[in-house]
DNA sequence: ATTTTCATTATACATACGGCTAATGAAATT
DNA sequence: AATTTCATTAGCCGTATGTATAATGAAAAT
């Protein structure tokens, strides 16, 4: 483990990086984002990319691998086993699942932007996100809607569809919200807006 | 009204440079599209955006205006007066208008995508798309669902998180088509994947 | 003290971009 | 038939892009 003063402001010059593609590639999409606003952003030079991450497309994927891992830690949608026994305990369970989420949203609303606009359209991206990620979620997310549907919380209707239902109930208020603060005149970023939504979401998904 | 030969196909180039517009830019955004690929999309020398639209601006706020022109001809938020006496009349009412826009949004999920691009982060094309187009859509679609709420259609929660609620139920399930086709192996497109999702978005949202 | 390492910068290159002017040539007009 | 109109094309300009290589210089190793 190295940590001599060259070795640490290498590691501080390639998260200043990440963190700039994040928001440049999030805001932009791929083909809009440029390695020169990136680097400007961070305050780099824009040959930097190139010696941290080696191309652009290899920046976009750490930046996507970053966004899911940071999911990963903060929020899961998978059941605990042995702890849901009652029907009241696995709608407690449900609320708690889906207010997590939206509070994801809230908080990294860049996550849901950048893989937005990834999945407009096919590509090899696309393929590789779904393939390493995405597909994972998917199963879990439908693990927990299949449960939710035994249990009578959601109605009996098709998986996917339901899906991204519960998913697009929750993430466009927080990608869209230059829209929502201009058309509404309220802030998607403020704990009472969030709040507000979360209430909304689970009065129409959760009986 | 002119109709010579040469005005029709003026006519005709134009409507393919703005077809081809709407297919690019829901796809790349605004900075990710060139006029370049568009006119070659088109079959035209790029030089033809300049003399038909003036410029890469003017193209894109054509191809705003077309998606929102084609949208209220298409469908309506609005309330049709004096038919709506009781209250499974605007269920009813509730659940063709919810039906209608999802139809739209599958058969047309470039308007989606392209908007959805540019409410991502502001900008003079958000400020001028909301200004002339999405605020009008949002007073009738916010009267739509204080109506809804009256009847107990929908549950008395924040009206700007419902409509974006309803909006994000009905909406991802299209634009993000390429995602669902590799994610889930089925086909967004297909009216029986459609008529399922209907179903669910019924199911959910009118009680 | 000298040499080596390597994170960073400077620079170059081929391509692509938006916007513009001039040229073209067929249709429309006279 | 001769002339004019104008939708379309050819081509240029300055700039921006992604990527590659060489130069730099301070920290690390000797």
């Amino acid at each position: 483990m190295k940590s001599s003063s060259r070795t640490v402001q290498k590691e501080a010059t390639r998260a200043a990086i990440l963190q700039s593609a994040l928001l440049v590639f999030s805001e932009r999409g791929f083909d809009g984002s440029s390695t020169r606003d990136i680097a400007a952003h961070a305050g780099v030079h824009h040959a930097l990319i190139k010696y941290h991450f080696g191309s652009k497309d290899t920046l976009w994927r750490a930046a996507v691998t970053f966004l899911f891992e940071r999911q990963a830690a903060e929020m899961s949608f998978d059941i605990p086993p042995g702890k849901l026994h009652t029907r009241q305990q696995r709608r407690d369970y449900a609320r708690q699942v889906l207010r997590h989420y939206v509070l994801y949203c809230a908080r990294h609303p860049e996550h849901a932007r950048l893989m937005m606009q990834e999945s407009l359209r096919d590509s090899e991206r696309l393929q590789w996100a779904t393939d390493t990620f995405i597909a994972g979620i998917a199963r879990g997310s439908e693990r927990f809607v299949r449960m939710l549907q035994r249990e009578g919380v959601l109605p009996d209707v098709s998986v996917p569809a339901l899906v991204y239902i519960i998913v697009g109930a929750a993430q466009p208020f927080y990608t869209l919200a230059p829209e929502v603060r201009r058309v509404w005149g309220i802030d998607p970023g403020d704990d009472a807006v969030i709040a507000a939504h979360i209430d909304a979401l689970l009065a129409v998904l959760v009986r």
